[in-house]
DNA sequence: AGGTGGTGAGTTTGGTGATCTTCATCGCGG
DNA sequence: CCGCGATGAAGATCACCAAACTCACCACCT
């Protein structure tokens, strides 16, 4: 019935978690529910003090968690009537934390594909920029994160967080705050296609050689050449998620 | 200095004393004010207890606000430290919300330039994929809002009203969530552009036309037509902000 | 007599304020 | 110079009150 102690929030994983931190484990409860469609999309959530006895804590914690939730698109609270989840294409699904939220359901909501295809699209031109504008620090950050990709021939979980890093930086050197804004979608993707697939080690050998020759693009100034290199790097990257998918179709 | 105490909500200690939506006024004044500078990026927010009397509010209220500050990035609050306000490229620009709250303030931000070349890269492309994937509905939408930019020759009011309406619907159409979620940008750049300078009629006309031709090309499927309308309608978008940022210029 | 509409009780979220807990910071003393 | 406690501010809970929405019931009109 009322569940008694820890129902479903993780306060119980306390073990490296000194800190109680409520709220914000709260928070991610309810958003992974609601990803993971336990509170299906358009269905009332239950009440306030419902949720309360559901995550064993106060309904101020549950209220601020309501409205975090809230302000990033996944649920609307109507006043007296009940707190419902918005149809997915409502969520704000350029926010770093929701994506985070989605997590390994990020594949249930065909963001993938979405998210390939506007790399595709804005990748090469912020290469392009960002020849023109990259700092040297920029260059060298990109420089670093490369060589990273290169040395960390046998670690996957290195050469993944080396390809997010160069990816992000890519974007922040094209110098523009929108461009930047994208990289959590790409971090989020690229953190899903690489780790689904533990891609094939020859792709990560061209992988690896594209993203050289961008750096060196970028060095020269050379933008016609940036955005050839980074739409190569996107035609791995298609080949990538292709292979992640039917890697985890296979699996499943 | 600070000129005047008064940029808070409507704490109105009158008779009436209406509070509905009390939260949600708290949250944008708090914002406006940190956009307006009075609270500057990297400094600490007055603490909780002040910013209660501040605003005239509950604590309650200031912390849901400070969370949903702190879910769109314009502040990070430390435990028992105190809330600063965070650097502007931390803030989550692509928030409908957010944009909503910098209003006035968005050319403080040099984000209009920024939005106009990621729009640079990604309309067309945008159009592009509409050409193939638009259904009969939008494209219906979109011709409405082609006649209502047609139509209201003497209302900039509702020109704009369905300029925006426009392009969000073209975005929608792309039938690319990431895309999708870019209208929101869009639409604060363009509320801004068009709101400054009254655009002169001969540039609207020019409007009209090409983004009827724009509708004409989805409805042929001609996915080359498509793109080539939107990239003129972004030269004539250049021209249109260039216009407004000399008008305001001018002005002030 | 039956349907319609107003009313009132109950429910549920919005908002307040007091209280307790937990630590980061700072100053005092060993 | 270092640690240890006082202080203060945020995290969290609780108990209320206020307002608005629901729903059911009953009276009134046709």
């Amino acid at each position: 019935m009322e569940s008694e102690g820890q129902s479903r929030a993780e306060k119980s994983s306390s073990s490296s978690e000194r800190r109680p931190r409520v709220r914000r484990n709260v928070t991610v409860a309810i958003a992974q529910d609601i990803c993971a469609d336990r509170y299906p999309s358009g269905s009332p959530l239950p009440r306030e003090n419902d949720l309360c006895e559901l995550y064993g804590v106060s309904r101020t914690v549950i209220r601020e968690s309501l409205k975090v939730l809230e302000s990033k698109g996944l649920v609307r609270g109507k006043p007296r009537v009940g707190t419902t989840v918005c149809d997915r294409d409502e969520w704000n699904i350029l926010d770093a934390e929701v994506l985070e939220w989605m997590g390994p359901y990020i594949k249930d909501f065909d963001l993938l594909g979405c998210i390939l295809e506007a790399r595709r699209t804005i990748e090469p031109a912020a290469a392009e920029y960002a020849a023109e504008r990259a700092s040297a620090q920029e260059i060298a950050d990109l420089d670093k994160a490369w060589r990273q990709m290169r040395d960390s021939a046998g670690e996957p979980e290195s050469f993944t967080d080396a390809d997010v890093m160069f990816h992000t930086v890519l974007l922040t050197a094209s110098h523009n705050q929108v461009f930047r804004r994208l990289s959590s979608a790409i971090h989020a993707a690229l953190q899903y296609a690489l780790h689904a697939s533990n891609i094939a080690v020859e792709n990560r050998e061209d992988a690896v050689l594209v993203h050289g020759q961008l750096v060196e693009a970028l060095r020269m100034r050379d933008k016609a050449g940036a955005r050839e290199c980074a739409n190569r790097m996107l035609d791995l990257a298609v080949r990538d998620l292709a292979a992640a998918e039917k890697a985890i179709g296979r699996t499943k």
